[in-house]
DNA sequence: CATTGCTGTTAGTATATGCTAATTTCAACC
DNA sequence: GGTTGAAATTAGCATATACTAACAGCAATG
């Protein structure tokens, strides 16, 4: 419970969104994800360790202890009700409020968070469809890669790592690829290793590595735009 | 322009309230304010002189420059908007705003200061009665204890320094001695080194170290109460 | 099996920030 | 003018966070 640095913080969340992405917690994936040199992680991981914070297996994976996970989650709902307020009270384009969000995760006192989460509604989902930590997706959600021509289905959530990239956030958004919205999977095509999309607001097509991280609901086509129509 | 570490942000802030409140900015007086021990100060005041942030005179007086003065102007407004959002928008008490607010002024990109500026309705005073940079107390404003025995005053702006007290802020509080309330000056008393006021919420006594850090305006007899009923 | 190459680790540095203890400086006071 | 005391400074140290270069470990591959 003891306050960490922004560094910590950090790898915390970082090592949380792996988790829950399903992806093998290294330490060279934090090395890439927060753009730091092998050592430099090397050395933070061991002062993680040394406070309890992880553990390493033998396998050299990053394990979240009890402690880790909890401030972790905490930071991550921190994050989420910061973007949720910047896109829905201050009107920050939901595709650029990710980094916003990024410096006030670590400014939230809980007297903040609490208050702040109640003036919002207690929102469950961030601007990007990510659930608060304890608030789950549907069970019925894939993502676009596993989606088939001919389904229609409507964007849950853009995976997290993409939100880093704020130039293909924007692109997303132009093509309306956001969550709520409803798009009708046309074809995959292997060799262009994309899938082609067509919404109201006309064809778009992702790379297999975008739609990777886009998670979807199929919609049956009885229920077609019941939601936004 | 360049973004500058936390730390250095508090040195540029406390400086410029030094300055505002007509204090001497003297490295002893970082130190008591930042509670940081005078080696330490020492370092940094280097490191923000290097970093053409401040200028040391002859008498050790330290004196921001150009760059400095428009950064903790800068960090100030997040300050004070910080403090009137969480208090006007989140409900959180006036007096204690201030630790939050102390928190969230470091961690607010330009984007995020101009969309809260404009949500609040770009606000000119923070909920202690302190103007943004750029806007100035009224002409006729004074502190409590430059107030005569007899006077009506409304308070315009509780002092920083006090702000820091969380203790003292909530006895003022309980003792409605807050901005835009009205207090009938009661004595003076030298022993006592304390000033007694009277308000429809009843007597209250504050030392004078207190009542120097007050500011108010004087209420003529026949204007009383008009502002706040 | 040996090589290749990714991953992890060590060694060696650098900077910002913090401390205590000791020393210097300087103005104010006797 | 010399003493005193506050303020500034220096010396010496510690920790967190960064880096590059070099090396070690280990698995996959030819």
């Amino acid at each position: 419970m003891t306050e960490h640095s922004k560094v910590i913080e950090e790898y915390l969340l970082t090592l949380y969104k792996l988790n829950r992405a399903g992806e093998p917690a290294k330490a060279v994936t934090l090395a890439n994800r927060l753009d730091t040199s092998p050592p430099t992680v090397h050395a933070t991981i061991l002062r993680m360790q040394r406070d309890g914070l992880v553990n390493v297996t033998k396998t050299k994976e990053l394990a979240l202890t009890k402690e880790g996970q909890s401030i972790a989650e905490d930071i991550a709902y921190r994050h989420n009700l910061s973007e949720y307020f910047l896109c829905n009270t201050l009107g920050i384009p939901w595709y650029e409020v990710h980094q916003h969000a990024h410096l006030l995760e670590h400014a939230m006192t809980p007297i903040v968070v609490e208050k702040l989460a109640e003036f919002l509604g207690k929102p469950e989902f961030c601007p990007h469809g990510t659930p608060m930590p304890g608030t789950e997706l549907p069970e019925n959600t894939i993502t676009l890669m596993e989606a088939k021509p001919g389904m229609t289905v409507e964007v849950a959530m853009i995976g997290e790592v993409l939100e880093d990239s704020v130039d293909l956030m924007k692109i997303l958004h132009e093509h309306k690829v956001m969550p709520g919205k409803q798009h009708k999977v046309i074809e995959k095509t292997e060799v262009m290793r994309s899938i082609s999309l067509e919404s109201k607001e006309g064809p778009s097509s992702l790379p297999f590595h975008v739609a990777e991280k886009i998670f979807v609901i199929e919609i049956p086509k009885d229920k077609k735009r019941s939601i936004q129509p």
